[in-house]
DNA sequence: CGCCGCTCGGTTGCATGCAATCCTTGCCAT
DNA sequence: ATGGCAAGGATTGCATGCAACCGAGCGGCG
């Protein structure tokens, strides 16, 4: 069996992402304890590893919120995301291996079918695929640091529950992104994905906190 | 009485910013719980918040080391600030009132004096005077988000010793950006004070890594 | 009537004991 | 002699119990 702590944050980071427990709730040590039937010592380790990434806020002796953000925070964190994020995609271009690309085509694919208009649209499951596509280019740059820097802050966008916000031009327009960031990940044309990366966050940032700088 | 928790983070960051722990160091815990009075419990607790700022690095049952970079690693981190601290500057500069301004002042004149040549010349003493200079402006610059992907950046520097290996050029170089520095944000001039980051960013990497890109 | 202080319930923080894991060293077989 | 392996020691990880701290609600005082 896997450490026990590992278990409870990545329990805790899904519930969390997914939009089960919401945005600023409490989350109590002892109640996570009984919940997920381990003592409070792992889920203590869980939630420190937690607001390292800045899911969760740790306030002394008042014990761990679920973060939320402002949108001056938000501003802040696209400032970031457009400083760093094109770059790491530039840096990942010519280290994708052939089942990588095929892993982002894969995700790309899958995104432009759920997130598509039509019945079967399903906003939520955009949620984790995006994740990981975006997660996929930050490894794959291979910069620990970097990832490092990005890693608390790309989460953000995922709490804030933001594709329900997205006009449907908006999310076609991002999801067409992906698309072509593969495409040019193919060709090896890191420029070329960075170009793209940054219309992408553009074109988010436009959505969620209203355009201009 | 202080959380013990926070003054074993604490008395950590020192004693590794400092160098008194070697970097790459062994950090056992129950060591620690002897050296440091305390049981185990906050040491853990502190390490891994040490290892959330990137100065320990922990590796599943096999314990604590303090952590150490390359030189891969090292250019990787200069690609980050160069991205990240010119921008903090810039920003930090309107927020900047006249007490902080002062202490700046202090900071860089001390870092003259003892930095410059001669016999009372304390490369040691720079390490931590240059920390407080740049996490004044980081802490300035007001976004928690920027503040929070540069901390486990800005450490790296230092803990690799750096001002060692400085020339006399490129040492009285380095002191005198900082002054310059503060004499842009003096005068209300986040853009040249960018530049000055700039320029200082790029003398520290040329003297840490070998100049070229 | 309003404000301050106090007590009390609940929660976090710390200490300690035990179980699981890993590294080392010595032995045995090849 | 060398490689594999197993037992021992040491260290990390987890559980539990106790102490310190915070916030809420009530009573007393101005």
């Amino acid at each position: 069996m896997r450490p026990a702590a590992e278990q409870v944050a990545q329990s805790l980071r899904e519930e969390i992402l997914s939009g089960a427990i919401a945005s600023g709730a409490r989350l109590g040590e002892a109640d996570l304890a009984g919940r997920l039937s381990v003592s409070r010592t792992p889920i203590r380790e869980a939630l420190s590893r937690l607001a390292a990434e800045g899911l969760v806020e740790i306030q002394p002796n008042r014990g761990a919120r679920v973060a939320s953000w402002s949108a001056e925070h938000l501003r802040e964190i696209f400032e970031l995301r457009l400083r760093l994020e094109p770059y790491a995609v530039r840096q990942a271009v010519p280290n994708l291996g052939p089942e990588q690309l095929d892993e982002l085509d894969e995700l790309a694919a899958r995104m432009l079918r759920v997130g598509g208009p039509g019945r079967n649209q399903d906003l939520s499951a955009l949620v984790e695929l995006n994740r990981r596509f975006h997660g996929l280019f930050i490894d794959a740059a291979g910069s620990p640091p970097l990832a490092g820097a990005l890693r608390g802050v790309t989460h953000a966008a995922v709490v804030t529950r933001n594709f329900q916000d997205y006009t449907p031009d908006a999310l076609s327009r991002s999801l067409h992104h992906h698309v072509e960031m593969v495409a040019a990940a193919r060709a090896g044309a890191g420029e070329w994905a960075e170009a793209i990366m940054r219309a992408h966050l553009y074109n988010a940032r436009a959505t969620m906190i209203g355009g201009h700088s």
